[in-house]
DNA sequence: CAAGCCATGTAACCAGTTACATGATTAA
DNA sequence: TTAATCATGTAACTGGTTACATGGCTTG
């Protein structure tokens, strides 16, 4: 099981979860559901999914108009997805950009930071007014959850953050 | 202002704070010290301060034994550092396999997902920890906090969803 | 003088983004 | 019939990782 195939996997997922689908349906639903969690837009997904069934993870179901093929998941494939879900243990490695510029706020005069972090706090509030739009029945909830938790816990640092910059001028 | 400068911006930001360093100097801060918050290695680092010098962003101090290099930051590569905190939207866009395993969860049955939940846990348990054995005094400061209160939030949500999944079997 | 660490680099590869290209279908 | 949108793809590039290569310095 190599690193580095979280393309597929989630595209497993969404497959399983709302059934046979084209490319353009799953660069859709990624879009829509799994925008919070990981992005492809489809000059990734086409070329993936071939190579996925190239590689007996997915069949073809059906060719429709236009070229437009319809791919299921075979047991192949659920069983990638299912091993990668019980077996691999998550990269935890963060690479954001917020947290860079929150490491080096110290490097800024007093009102420079002020207003970076006021612009952070803007942007986990409108994290959360996104994610808090989303249907809350979905088949996705769990990370739902910890994505409103988290951008909760980021307003609330930047809110402490503003605090400290003003009590030490 | 190109996207995609951060590895950039956090170099001149190591640079910034602890004065004069070679390539090998930086390396081992990224490591120490910005690793929860970006990450490169050796050779992503040992060319892109090549190409920073030759954009005028840094100079070489003096060169040591064995071509050891010594950089510092420039009024220019100074102003690029300020320029990108101040006026820079960060991307606040996530990857994570983290979220992703959260999302797939309703797949997966019961004692499958309850394992799920378990290392994740454990995996924010593990950051919490390296994180609370950092300096406080230091100049990351405050993305340290950011970083501590995000793992707390990711325990907490790892204990609900565990207590949901028990709820509803 | 050998073992191990210090220090710098290159090359090949993989993942992801941006820009470009094309043609089918639908609605005004 | 023209404009918008649906739908699929390719090519070039950028950022990041892995594997490889090399030689100086230090200490036992």
């Amino acid at each position: 099981m190599l690193a580095g195939m979280s393309l597929r996997i989630a595209l497993l997922g969404l497959l399983s979860a709302v059934g046979p689908a084209s490319g353009y349906d799953l660069a859709k639903k990624f879009e829509r559901s799994l925008n919070h969690v990981w992005q492809a837009g489809h000059t990734q997904i086409y070329p993936e999914l071939v190579k996925m069934a190239a590689d007996g993870l997915l069949a073809v179901e059906a060719e429709g108009a236009r070229g437009r093929k319809i791919y299921t998941v075979t047991a192949e494939g659920d069983h990638e997805l299912r091993t990668w879900m019980v077996e691999h243990a998550p990269a935890g490695a963060v690479r954001s950009e917020i947290a860079l510029q929150a490491f080096l706020l110290p490097l800024m005069t007093r009102d420079q930071a002020v207003g970076v972090v006021e612009r952070i706090k803007a942007e986990f509030e409108a994290r959360l007014e996104t994610l808090d739009c989303k249907p809350r029945d979905h088949f996705g909830r769990y990370a739902l959850d910890l994505g409103l938790a988290q951008a909760r816990t980021g307003i609330r640092w930047a809110e402490d953050t503003l605090a400290d910059l003003k009590d030490h001028p």
